[in-house]
Parts: structure tokens; C-alpha cells; sequence
DNA sequence: CGCATCTTTGCGTGGCGCGCAACTTCGGCT
DNA sequence: AGCCGAAGTTGCGCGCCACGCAAAGATGCG
């Protein structure tokens, strides 16, 4: 790879750390773009070149998390047991990626406090989801790939790969609100598994901690 | 219901569909926020009382069919079957709305229209999703209710709104795509069927047309 | 070394989101 | 009926943002 394209890279990543810091640090409106492009070394104008706004520019770190996902499951090898490889494809995730490595800035917490702020955030929230739906694409080529079946003619990889973001979203959300925390491999795997078995509906007297305090009106 | 919020409503609608239609003949940016105030018989000013965006005020009357699914959910009988009011609820939004009879102007036709093109325009696929998104919490709310689920500490309500989300999602996208054209009902209640069965792979020798014909790389 | 290509940058423009402060309309209450 | 507080509308203005364009600079290859 040549210097050119590390260089990319390297801006690239800078401005999209630098918007996240920035974000958690003041709010999301107390950032201008020109405060980005400065931290990130660069012209305001050089910004627009990289990100067509500063939500894409945030959000664009958890988009690469999600496409790692995609990458997952497409190196699971073909006997392993379907939904083992969705679980496998889904917890890759988590893995700290090579740019995050790279980047000694970007500690687990600084991370989830970037998250918060996309989920709290509206104008965030859609990025974010256009991210979800982006990988989500990415997923259902490979779920049609793996399952041998038709991505234009049925719906069936498509609503794998829904499937399986949705529990990623479902499980972050969790995650994000749990007190006391709860681990999010377990949060996916278990997420994972209620999708694969149908989505019985619990029943409320086995293992059941309370149950809903708001009565039905 | 007095006169006032009558207005509003009607203003609301109006400013809405205005937007819906002069996008789809012109195209997003070819239409200014001034051209929708002044379709709708209002001031530029106006337009951002009641929408922060154009694409707010485009996608809103999808949050409207959306939301229904959540009232439907509720309004359905406690003793049925539950992933029978699931389905139930998700036809609901195929049913005309009391607004789409009241604009003569909204004809299916423009309609699909209208949803091909938030699908098309990035800038308003963020703000369908998080339209989805927000659908998606009422749906769990009223999913916990049902099942007696809580809505804090258990992944269950949010899973199936997810995944209730998740299938009119990809049935839309579908719905879209096919030709020759596929009723919208049948996509959506197989995708809840497959969801309800645990998506199991289906075998690819029984009643498959024809196999991907991409190989597996 | 020198040229072709890609990238960065400054500038200018059009549009947008929204706070603010009049002004208008509505609806209840005496 | 008439009046008054509340709610909605409008015009104005500001700061920000996305992006087209063209000049200047960096990079890689022969």
C-alpha cells in the first residue's frame, strides 16, 4: 500500500477520532466543522473531501466495526453450523479493529461515551442507522453466499442480515442503559439466540426475576 | 377536537405531502424548503414549526403508518395468539391511514413513489430509519405489556419490535424491487413467518426455483 | 529529473435551521 | 357579546454547512 493511500487512511481516521473526542467533550452543537479539521491537522475544507458532514464523519468508525462483521462471517468456514458463524461474524465486532490499535487514543470508554452520544443524539441516531443499513447490505451478500440462496429473489438473506443487526442494535441500547453493567458478548450471544429460536414469547414463571411492573391497560 | 388543532393537523399534512410530491417530480434538491411552504399555503418560517427538515416532513407520514402498528398491537385481543397479533398489527399499516382518505392527492401510486424515493436519497434514509427506530420503541412498549415482559431488563419486547421493524423493512425493500409485482401482504407475512420459525436455512432442494447463481468465492 | 495524477486548499455561493420579536388568530370566561 | 390570555404565524437576521471551481502543492513513475 502506498504512501498515498496510508495517508488517506491516516486523515481519515484523525478527522473521524477527532469528531468523536470533540462530540463527547462539548455536544454535538458546540463543534463546528472547522474545530474537526483543526484537530485533525487539516483544512475545513479538506473535511468535506473525506465526510459529506460531520454525523457521517462520527459515525463512519462504527460503520467499520459493522462491515467488520460482514468480513466475519464471509471467513467462516462453510461446515461450521449457520447460526455458530452468524454468532462468530456478529461477536467480531467487539474485537478492538486494526485502526483502533493503531490509535492509542481511542480507550473502551472514550468509545462507549461515542456511542452514547450517536443514540442520544438525533440527528446522529440516522447516521447511525444508515451505518446499520450499509453493513447490513454487506451481511445479506454474504448470508446469500453462504446459504446458497437468491439475494434478489428472496427474502431470506435479507432478513438474516436485519436479524442480526437488529440484535446489534438491541444489544448496544441494552448495553448502553444496563446498571449494573452486563457483558455485551453475552448481550449479542444472547440476543443471537431468541432470534434463531423464533422469538418464543418467555414464559413468566420460569427464571423470571419481576414481572412487569405496568399493568396491562 | 377544536378548530386550532385542526388546523394544525391539516397545515401539517398539507406541508407534508407537498413535500412528498414535489419531490418525486423534481427530485430532493430540486425543491426548496420555500417551494413546500408555499404549495402548502404557508410562510418558509412556518415550514420549520412544524418539521426541523425537509426530510422530517417527507418521512413523517411513514412514522404515521408505522405508529399504527404499535395501536393496532395494542388494540388486538389479548387471547389471540401472539405472533397472529403480530401479523395482525404489521398488515395494519398496509390499510389506508384517516389521513391518506381525507387528501384525495395521495394515491398509491404516488405513495410508492414517495417510499422509492426515501429509500433512494440517502439523506432521507437516516430519517427513515430513525423513523422505524421510533416506531420500534412504541411497538416494544407494547409488547411488554402483552407479554408481560419488562421493558428495562429484558431484550424480548425490543427484539420482537426489532424484528417486526426488520421485516416490514426488507419487505418494503422488496416490495420495491420485484417485478413482476408481489403484494405487499404476502411479502410481509412470510418474513414474519420465517422470523417466527427461528429463520432456518431453507434447504435448497425443496421448492427453490432456481440457486444463486453467484458461486461461493 | 520531470511530468501526469491525485490531493489539498481558499473562495464564493446558495440553502438551511432556528432564535427573536412583533403581529394575528383563537377560544374560554365573565 | 366582548375581552383577554394563550397559541400560532410571520419577517428578519445570524451562523453554519455542503459543495463547485480553479489554483497550488504533493506523490509516484518512468
Amino acid at each position: 500500500m502506498g504512501l498515498r493511500e496510508r495517508k488517506k487512511a491516516a486523515t481519515r481516521a484523525a478527522l473521524s477520532w477527532a469528531a468523536i473526542r470533540l462530540t463527547v467533550e462539548r455536544g454535538l452543537d458546540n463543534v463546528k466543522v472547522e474545530d474537526i479539521a483543526e484537530a485533525a491537522g487539516v483544512s475545513p475544507r479538506t473535511f468535506n473531501n473525506y465526510f459529506s458532514s460531520k454525523g457521517e464523519a462520527i459515525v463512519s468508525r462504527h460503520l467499520d466495526r459493522l462491515l467488520r462483521v460482514a468480513d466475519e462471517l464471509r471467513c467462516r468456514p462453510a461446515e461450521e453450523p449457520f447460526w455458530e458463524a452468524i454468532r462468530r461474524a456478529a461477536l467480531a465486532q467487539l474485537e478492538p479493529g486494526p485502526e483502533m490499535l493503531a490509535h492509542p487514543v481511542s480507550d473502551p470508554v472514550q468509545w462507549t461515551a461515542g456511542v452514547r452520544v450517536m443514540v442520544a443524539e438525533p440527528s446522529l441516531q440516522g447516521e447511525m442507522l444508515r451505518a446499520s443499513a450499509r453493513a447490513q447490505a454487506e451481511v445479506a451478500e454474504a448470508v446469500a453466499e453462504r446459504t446458497r440462496t437468491n439475494l434478489t429473489a428472496d427474502l431470506y438473506p435479507h432478513l438474516v442480515a436485519a436479524a442480526l443487526m437488529a440484535a446489534t442494535n438491541v444489544a448496544t441500547a441494552h448495553y448502553l442503559r444496563a446498571d449494573p453493567p452486563v457483558p455485551m458478548d453475552r448481550l449479542l450471544t444472547d440476543a443471537l439466540t431468541q432470534l434463531a429460536a423464533g422469538l418464543p414469547t418467555p414464559s413468566p414463571l420460569s427464571g423470571r426475576d419481576q414481572p412487569n411492573p405496568r399493568p396491562a391497560q
